[in-house]
DNA sequence: CATCTTTTGACAGTTACTCTCAATTTCATG
DNA sequence: CATGAAATTGAGAGTAACTGTCAAAAGATG
């Protein structure tokens, strides 16, 4: 679920945290903060790691050692916990379509509530760079897995079938093109209302439109 | 759909071909089976444009003037016009799963019948190498698309509807799923098997398995 | 404060890819 | 078949994203 922004720390999470814990995180902020800056100043090509290097006051070396790839940058994704432990919180009777819904429902309002210019920006760049799709294409796919193991556990089906794997992998195609759609549009619409139009898709399948 | 491989040209096609055309279709395949051949011997990543240049006896410029990326000469992809004629050609009462049980069906049927090993070549590639992956989704986007331009014609939908998009796209993840499926667990199966019980499942939903 | 560990930056190297230009090859025409 | 136009190729220089190594700096710990 990459085009939603980073879920916030809890603030009482962890209260005695090192000063080496807290400069890492300041350094990775700096680094997320300068690579925004500088790709809305002159788009995600013509930003270098070089420029971001020196923004954010640190070395190149440094932006590799916290980021793997450019695109990671952008696309960093702490999501999947938090989805992950709403999908078992939802009670067992509910239908996996509602579960979703719920879930994408309480992620994003979290997100749109904290950086939804991040928001944003991380799905136009998704349309518009390739490797910053392809980043969230990755990340999608390690969603779905957890939801297989989800609904795996629901449903008493095998997490390991074709017919699960298949099952998850297209839900998640689906909610990938509703960020997609959102973007192309010029996030026009209520993405909440998007997904909710997604799901009642993939649960109901097309609607007719012939009468 | 780029887990398959690329479709012969029918033998009566076009007779007058220059001989400039045929030696470009001659290169072409000089790299292609260049590449093939030393993935297999030292794997992706070791093999670089210059051994592939090498071996193909071409320039790397003329590598790159062939393939705009390194991913691009394993995943190429001349299928869509196959597919979409395929598409078109069924008949209007068909429901939307057997017409793509059809076109699936032949394409594979085909592929198979080529080239089956540069086939589980690909697939293997998609599940090992991060790029070739992305690209094949891309490729799977791009046939999304089209799947959604045959959709719209039979239901009378807007192509561009959020509901299509998300439909066509729901379809696309589930059957790139089948082919990785398929890599991962060693090419066991018919992958037209595998097919068509994942069709199964984006048309009736997962079969339910507590009884 | 001394030492042990982690983090950082400098640097060198690789490779995919881009651009430009001149040489070569194919094609069309007289 | 000669010739000029057009397309294709190769050589070379340049960029930028990475990778790996190593010594210096900074934080943790007793």
């Amino acid at each position: 679920m990459t085009f939603m922004t980073a879920p916030r720390t809890t603030p009482a999470d962890r209260p005695p945290l090192g000063l080496r814990e807290r400069k890492k995180i300041k350094t990775r902020q700096a680094i997320r903060t300068a690579t925004y800056a500088l790709i809305e100043e002159q788009g995600y090509d013509a930003t270098t790691i070089e420029q971001i290097a020196d923004r954010a006051e640190v070395s190149p070396s440094t932006v590799f050692r916290y980021f793997p790839a450019k695109e990671d940058i952008v696309v960093t994704d702490e999501w999947d916990p938090v989805i992950m432990a709403e999908l078992r919180a939802r009670p067992q009777d509910e239908s996996w379509a509602d579960v979703l819904r719920h879930v994408m429902r309480t992620a994003l309002d979290l997100s749109l509530a904290e950086e939804p210019e991040v928001m944003r920006l991380r799905t136009r760049l998704g349309v518009e760079v390739p490797a910053v799709r392809a980043r969230m294409m990755e990340s999608m796919a390690v969603t779905g897995r957890l939801l297989r193991e989800a609904l795996a556990e629901r449903s008493g089906l095998d997490p390991d079938s074709l017919e699960l794997r298949v099952f998850a992998m297209s839900v998640m195609g689906g909610l990938m093109e509703v960020s997609r759609y959102w973007a192309e549009t010029g996030h026009r619409d209520d993405i909440r209302d998007l997904v909710d139009r997604a799901l009642d898709v993939l649960e109901h399948g097309l609607p007719s439109a012939k009468p």
